[in-house]
RNA sequence: GGCCAGGUAGCUCAGGUGGUAGAGCGCAGCCCUGAAAAGGCUGGCGUCGGGGGUUCAACUCCCUCCCUGGCCA
């Protein structure tokens, strides 16, 4: 396993995983400045050009100090998948190993680190007017009904789904209609993995209680340095329909200016709603495979020593030298 | 001081002709194959304000005390 890797003459690739709130960023920048990186973005939101106070993006003055790679890459009314992120991400990523810099994806979208790393089945893409009549048909009938009209195309797949969750129902018969194949054959076809690079997972994991405090403190603090004036720019532009309205911190925002909350309540509803999302990270990420685990935050200096040597492990282990 | 309402899960609250309780949220665990900062699943948790009484049995009825809120003095 490990004795592999080490033959491979395949270049490094770093990847900082790990909950919102957790400092995947600074740890980022520590180890690109000490080892000629370029951090490539795997956040879903912070794609997003004019989304900047709510996703914690890094600052354009650390963006400055080492290459950033897909941040700010969409318009406010775009909209993309975790299938157009991994093929953007991995002609970066082929690009970065040209220059023979030291590639670091960050970030916390789990689904679009597995879709770029292990790839995703060959299935169709997504259709809007199809999920708008699917959509519709749950609302008047209910979620069950999908899961019926699935188990009738794909038994298998409806098996899997819990009947109740309509999102993937949904995408389960999208895929079955398009491709007039069942969803669990062309799963059987497997997935593309990314090829090319040794992968180095290191997975940040701190102390619960206090993630949950900085959760807190980092979502108030969006609302007083101006979410809010952000958010109202985006709907005066654009219209209340933008896909990334609907994420953390920006959907409480928007239903203060709606009116329908208190600033308050608003507040405090970001905040659940980060540290709901951050235990779902963790619990997708414990699944990640090869993980080193720091159990701490990132903007800690003896974890970002700690990282820093372990990346300095793996770039020495060159097929000229094995063990 | 008097009258009224109320004290039930961490929080907000529901409940019961007397047979030791429940929902949402929180919290914890989990799932995830082009919406993923989305969506979904599962699970703890209680001396039912204290003390007495009636009863085979009280969280439920009676007495008393304490606490909270409102109104009147």
């Amino acid at each position: 396993m490990q004795s592999q890797s080490r033959q491979s003459a395949d270049p490094l690739l770093v990847v900082i995983l790990g909950p919102t709130a957790s400092g995947k960023t600074s740890l980022s920048l520590a180890i690109a400045q000490k080892f000629k990186g370029e951090i490539v973005n795997c956040d879903s939101v912070a794609m997003y050009r004019e989304f900047d106070i709510g996703t914690a993006k890094p600052s354009l003055a650390e963006r400055s100090q080492v290459p950033h790679h897909l941040f700010d890459c969409l318009n406010p009314d775009q909209e993309t998948t975790a299938g157009e992120y991994a093929r953007k991400a991995r002609e970066i990523l082929a690009e970065i190993a040209l220059h023979q810099h030291l590639p670091i994806v960050v970030g916390g979208t789990g689904l679009y680190l597995r879709a770029l790393i292990e790839g995703l089945f060959p299935g169709p893409q997504r259709s809007e007017d199809l999920r708008e009549r699917l959509r519709e048909r749950a609302a008047t009938r209910g979620s069950n009904y999908l899961h019926k009209i699935l188990s009738r195309f794909d038994a298998g797949a409806a098996e899997k789904i819990h009947p109740n969750d309509a999102a993937k129902l949904i995408r389960a018969i999208e895929v079955c209609l398009a491709s007039l194949q069942k969803m669990t054959d062309l799963w059987q076809k497997g997935r593309d993995p990314l090829r090319g690079f040794q992968i180095l997972r290191l997975g940040l994991d701190p102390d619960r209680a206090k993630l949950y405090e900085r959760i807190n403190e980092r979502a108030a603090l969006m609302f007083e340095s101006g979410l809010l004036e952000e958010a109202k720019g985006l709907i005066d532009r654009y219209g209340t329909d933008l896909r990334p309205l609907a994420s953390l911190g920006y959907k409480q925002a928007v239903q203060f200016l709606r009116q329908e909350v208190i600033r308050e309540q608003a507040v405090q509803a970001a905040q659940q709603g980060h540290r709901n999302y951050a235990k779902r990270q963790m619990t997708w990420f414990r699944r990640e495979p090869d993980v080193i685990w720091f159990n701490g935050f990132g903007d800690d200096p003896s974890i970002q020593a700690n990282a820093v040597a372990a990346v300095d492990r793996s770039l020495s282990r060159t097929p000229a030298k094995p063990a």
